[in-house]
DNA sequence: GCTATTTCTTCTACAAAGTAAGTTTATGGC
DNA sequence: GCCATAAACTTACTTTGTAGAAGAAATAGC
């Protein structure tokens, strides 16, 4: 894709960033996603757009805390840049517009 | 991208296809995509996902009158089959899930 | 202080979608 | 005929999406 659209697998994992909050690190914002789409989606598939988004600097991450639970390696969290959060708020709004007047399945308010 | 999912431009050139009913044909939807988008698509853009789409069975197609217009090819009109207004549908349904809860720009209602 | 197990990440190779920059076909008027 | 206009088509290329693993880190139990 050209220029500096996001993909709607893109758009998708940064919302369940916003929706985890803290706590949205690679495993959890696939079984999020896989929740919220009703869908499986592959680690491999979350980790290179996480990747990805991250190289453009729409997201940061960082390390977690040593594990509480059983065994497992360190939990690399996410989170939404200046950027990033204004890249998804145009998506947002450019997806409004073009909704605009139309009659749209689960599109009740 | 995998199996079922419609890019961003697909879905945004099927919403446009339905915004403009009769008279979706290539150059309108380029540019009422460009209005809706606040954004320039090239042609070559613009047709290389009907034929997609319409490869998929999402849309359908059809000639036009011999040009009422100055000069030109015949138009070619678009617009959605049965099965891609279900793959629409369902695209703004996972949206819609992805969305919730959410304070995300341009969602005022 | 090994080894099995769990939890999470990283890699790699390929398929699908998006884009740019042209080319082609068909009028109509001069 | 030649130029301008209006539309569609083509091609080569980049960016995104996906699958299916293999790789690391941590802990538990023995």
């Amino acid at each position: 894709m050209g220029r500096n659209t996001l993909g709607t697998l893109e758009q998708a994992v940064m919302m369940v960033i916003l929706a985890l909050g803290d706590g949205a690190y690679g495993v959890a914002i696939r079984d999020e996603l896989s929740r919220r789409t009703r869908r499986e989606h592959t680690l491999g598939a979350v980790y290179t757009t996480l990747d990805r988004l991250t190289a453009k600097e729409l997201l940061e991450s960082y390390l977690g805390e040593p594990t509480p639970t059983r065994g497992g390696r360190a939990k690399r969290f996410f989170k939404l840049t200046g950027e990033g959060r204004q890249a998804l708020d145009h998506a947002v709004n450019t997806r409004h517009e073009l909704e605009y007047g139309l009659d749209l399945a689960g599109k009740g308010a």
